[in-house]
RNA sequence: UGCCUGAUAGUAUAAUGGUAGUACGACUGUUUUUGGUACAGUUUGUCUUGGUUCGAAUCCAGGUCGGGCAACCA
């Protein structure tokens, strides 16, 4: 299969510390807070950790960690958990930091107990400005001369909810004056007097993350501990904390996080755009939330080929959005089901065909010839695309025209006689006849036409609304670009077709399906569709080497 | 001013002292009842200066540029 494939630098590590017998077998874990919503980033790190540990027989758990009770909910967990389900993957165990609050607790009793912990009674700003700066060494102050007894006491006391917010934190004795600024007496547990997610109100003491992330990997025995490069400094701390502890060698490895081109990658801002409405929730089709793509019809597995072609690596990247488009179109292209469906209607009425219908046959899918076919039913009057006539075409335009010939979709060729238009000179249809001969699969004319049209018979078609989506941001680099960033919203990114008509067979398809409306794009159902209206999201657009010819041309 | 970290076509990623390769993009062309798909081809790269070596993207030294580090967030 991928035997072939180069491994990446966390896979190389992998095989070493598996042939060295370091470890008989590997564990990772995907360890999200449950604060927001699952992001295309996430999708690449659950691919990650849970891909390697699939490549090389391990396991994966998923932990929350769920350490911060002011930020956590319940929803978030489950929207967690049914996005990584979805993508594919399953999870040998689902842990909650905030299960080891107990054995996290007893970790600080031991360090306190080593004297390599202490209460400290200051203020935050104190504590701030007592930590010096990255060029000046910190102090410390009298707080860390308590004695142990007295420290146990105070913690104790912490526990037992005997003092206010902020007025005391545990902090651990390392080194105040560390070029690494985590290691100058970092704090290890703060009083949050608030309702947990899980542990509702049995404690009122929570552990911070460098006291809970590594110790939660070490109970776990998670052997390759994998989180991003803004947390390289903290594994001097992650490992100060295991070795002092004694505990399970659990290894943090880092790699670069996904950024995106027009796309912001922050729970925190994505959080922004569902609180302010910039957006229809978190998932919003324009979202970059998995369940926004999911939504918006994006399939679970051109996300992960998406993540396999991206790699893994230490440089800061900004990947082009274009290749998660393309990843989205290969795979559509392989399933989606062939619909003709008409945004922006002109009436074509084909003078020499007679009153009545026809059924003609087309393929649900050229790529795919096991979906079968369907009958679309054909008459005199007909929907083409407005954008597929012009009455004074430029040259290399291939559709139709005043005495040009187009063939329609699956059904016959036709040649524009005649413009039919309103006092205002709108075009309110065209006058065309039909080659009698040229019907789709005995075609005995003989004439070659360049363009090939969609239409809809007027009489037989079904409205449907259609959602059309644009880039969320105007400019690439969102994350990076200047001002804030919701001064680069785009704020034309959803362009609303209420009435598009579309073939009758669209009406039978079920909710699950792909679909590719011919020249148009790929379309998905949307969760808001009735039993009597129909919502079809733009999943992404077809490749336009036209558009890009025309926006050559002038 | 300190510490940590990174740098290979436009964007990503491989080559782990021995032919700089792959994908996406861009551009040509062929096929096509979707200006889609498929297929063929073209294009563009080792941050810099030295050193080690028969040989350096890879090892060493200096420089340049980018990212991160002083939350009771994760």
């Amino acid at each position: 299969m991928s035997e072939e494939k180069s491994l990446n630098f966390i896979e190389e590590i992998v095989e070493e510390d598996l042939k060295n017998g370091k470890y008989p077998s590997i564990t990772t874990r995907f360890p999200p807070e449950p604060n927001g919503y699952l992001h295309i980033g996430h999708a690449a790190s659950i691919w990650l950790n849970f891909g390697v540990a699939k490549r090389f027989g391990g396991k994966t758990n998923l932990r929350f960690d769920d350490t911060n009770p002011s930020t956590e909910e319940t929803e978030y967990v489950e929207s967690i958990k049914g996005d990584v389900r979805w993508l594919g993957f399953e999870w040998a165990n689902e842990f909650y930091a905030s299960n080891y609050f107990e054995q996290l607790y007893g970790f600080a009793v031991v360090l306190i107990k080593k004297g390599l912990a202490y209460v400290d009674d200051s203020t935050s700003e104190e504590i701030a400005a007592q930590k010096g700066t990255p060029t000046s060494p910190g102090k410390r102050n009298s707080f860390s001369d308590r004695s142990m007894d007295e420290n146990l006491t105070l913690f104790t006391d912490m526990r037992a909810g005997k003092y206010a917010d902020g007025t005391k934190v545990v902090r651990a004795k390392i080194d105040m004056s560390s070029p690494n600024m985590l290691l100058r007496d970092p704090i290890i547990y703060r009083i949050k007097h608030a309702h947990h997610h899980r542990t509702g109100d049995a404690w009122c003491i929570y552990p911070m993350y460098d006291f809970a992330h590594g110790q939660s990997d070490a109970i776990e025995n998670i052997t390759h501990s994998v989180c991003t490069l803004e947390f390289v400094p903290h594994r001097d701390l992650y490992d100060w904390c295991i070795e002092n502890l004694g505990i399970f060698p659990s290894r943090q490895y880092e790699f670069a996080r996904l950024n995106m081109t027009y796309t912001i990658m922050s729970k925190r801002k994505l959080l922004q755009l569902v609180n302010e409405g910039h957006v229809n929730g978190w998932d919003d089709p324009r979202m970059s939330t998995i369940s926004g793509m999911r939504r918006r019809g994006y399939t679970a597995e051109s996300i992960r080929e998406f993540c396999d072609r991206i790699g893994v690596a230490k440089r800061e990247n900004l990947i082009d959005v274009s290749l998660l488009e393309f990843c989205v179109r290969e795979h559509l292209n392989k399933i989606a089901l062939r619909r003709m469906v008409v945004f922006d209607p002109v009436k074509v009425l084909i003078t020499n065909y007679p009153d009545s219908t026809e059924l003609l046959p087309s393929e649900n899918n050229p790529e795919d010839h096991s979906s079968g076919s369907r009958e679309i039913p054909f008459s005199k009057e007909l929907y083409i695309e407005r954008e597929d006539f012009m009455e004074v075409a430029p040259k290399k335009y291939f559709r139709l025209a005043p005495g040009q010939m187009v063939r329609l979709k699956s059904a016959y060729i036709i040649q524009c006689n005649e413009v039919v238009k309103d006092i205002e000179g709108n075009i309110t249809s065209v006058r065309c006849t039909y080659i009698p001969e040229s019907k789709s699969g005995s075609d005995t004319s003989g004439i070659n036409v360049k363009g090939t049209l969609h239409w809809v018979s007027v009489e037989h078609a079904v409205t449907a609304e259609v959602r059309l989506y644009d880039r969320l941001f105007k400019v690439e680099d969102v994350g990076n670009a200047e001002g804030d960033f919701k001064d680069h919203i785009n704020t034309d990114s959803l362009h609303v077709i209420q009435n598009a008509y579309a073939e009758p067979a669209l009406k039978n398809d079920k909710a699950d399906d792909r679909y590719q409306f011919i020249r148009k794009g790929y379309f998905h159902l949307d969760k808001d569709s009735t039993n009597d209206k129909f919502v079809f999201n733009r999943t992404v657009t077809l490749k336009d080497t036209w558009a890009k010819e025309v926006k050559k041309g002038g």
